[in-house]
DNA sequence: CGCTTTTGACCTGCGC
DNA sequence: GCGCAGGTCAAAAGCG
């Protein structure tokens, strides 16, 4: 009763139609919470999976921010997850931001010409963003959490904005965003309609400032190698979890210059400690894009 | 009293 | 072009 997810056979993902099965061997050199913290910011993420609830349990984790993510939708009907009880990540992917997903409010703010002409009827909303600009989303990373509760606790003030039902699930999804002035990242949740128990969080952006306080001991510290105790890479061409674990960052970069990635700290036995320097790694900008969603995403079906 | 949650309206991209 | 689904806003309600 433990080797359930040792089965490195393909397993659906829920967020795509990637299904592969990731695993990343606890490396005496580096857990995701020290690649996170370590790589300077994206400490939300590392933060994030010091859940406070006790029962909740990271099943696993997908970045992505390029093409419409369909969290607890269609795809997730075929979601065979091992859920194993023992908190292991079952699969994650990343995708980097790049593109807008479908709707992005950034229209408002500015409502210009409310008043006549409009018809008076249309109460707010009205706006008309410029043409030639692009709207950069910012990379996403969503991880799956066995948990009662849907707002797990990562140190962070949250204040919700928002709930829409999602698709083909039975569970609304929430949206949060970070309260703290200036930090623009947002997060969602949504529970798994096929699993409950199942919690799927999803980050956006990244936090430029330290968690605001009240950071129980169940913080950042849980997520170490054992939580990566996972079994078999499935990724033809990547023997090493390490690697791809890594390719993320790289993505990350892409959304904007987060997740600054330390191949040095990475590879290196020692990775001194780092004092979180929040969104001040220079854009990287690598095309890892290209290269990572088409082994994060296992594509066709 | 200030902040968070609730909730309906509105916006936007995409598929048909 | 229309409708759907997802995402966001903001006013009102709740809560400490």
């Amino acid at each position: 009763m433990s080797d359930e997810h040792r089965n490195p056979s393909y397993y659906y993902d829920p967020f795509q139609s990637s299904h592969f099965s990731s695993a990343y061997n606890d490396h005496p050199f580096m857990s995701f919470t020290d690649c996170l913290q370590g790589s300077g910011d994206y400490n939300s993420l590392a933060t994030t999976f010091g859940l406070s609830p006790s029962t909740s349990e990271v099943l696993s984790s997908v970045e992505y921010g390029h093409q419409k993510q369909e969290l607890g939708g269609g795809s997730e009907s075929t979601n065979h997850n091992p859920a194993t009880p023992n908190s292991s990540i079952s699969s994650s992917s990343t995708e980097a931001g790049g593109e807008e997903d479908s709707s992005k409010g950034r229209r408002l703010e500015t409502q210009l010409k409310e008043s006549e002409d409009g018809g008076e009827s249309s109460k707010k909303q009205s706006k008309s963003k410029k043409k030639g600009e692009k709207r950069e989303r910012e990379p996403r990373f969503a991880f799956m959490t066995k948990s009662e509760v849907d707002h797990l606790e990562d140190g962070y003030r949250w204040r919700k904005y928002g709930q829409k039902a999602v698709k083909n699930s039975p569970y609304p999804r929430s949206y949060y965003r970070c309260t703290t002035q200036k930090c623009t990242v947002k997060k969602r949740v949504e529970r798994s309609f096929q699993d409950p128990s199942i919690v799927i969080t999803t980050y956006e952006g990244q936090h430029n400032h330290p968690i605001p306080a009240t950071l129980r001991g169940s913080g950042a510290g849980m997520f170490t190698t054992s939580m990566f105790a996972a079994p078999t890479t499935a990724i033809p061409g990547y023997s090493n979890p390490q690697e791809m674990m890594f390719q993320v960052p790289h993505m990350m970069n892409q959304g904007g210059g987060n997740f600054a990635y330390n191949p040095q700290a990475l590879t290196s036995t020692h990775h001194h400690h780092h004092q979180q320097q929040y969104n001040q790694g220079p854009p990287d900008y690598g095309l890892l894009q290209d290269i990572v969603p088409s082994m994060f995403f296992k594509q066709e079906p």
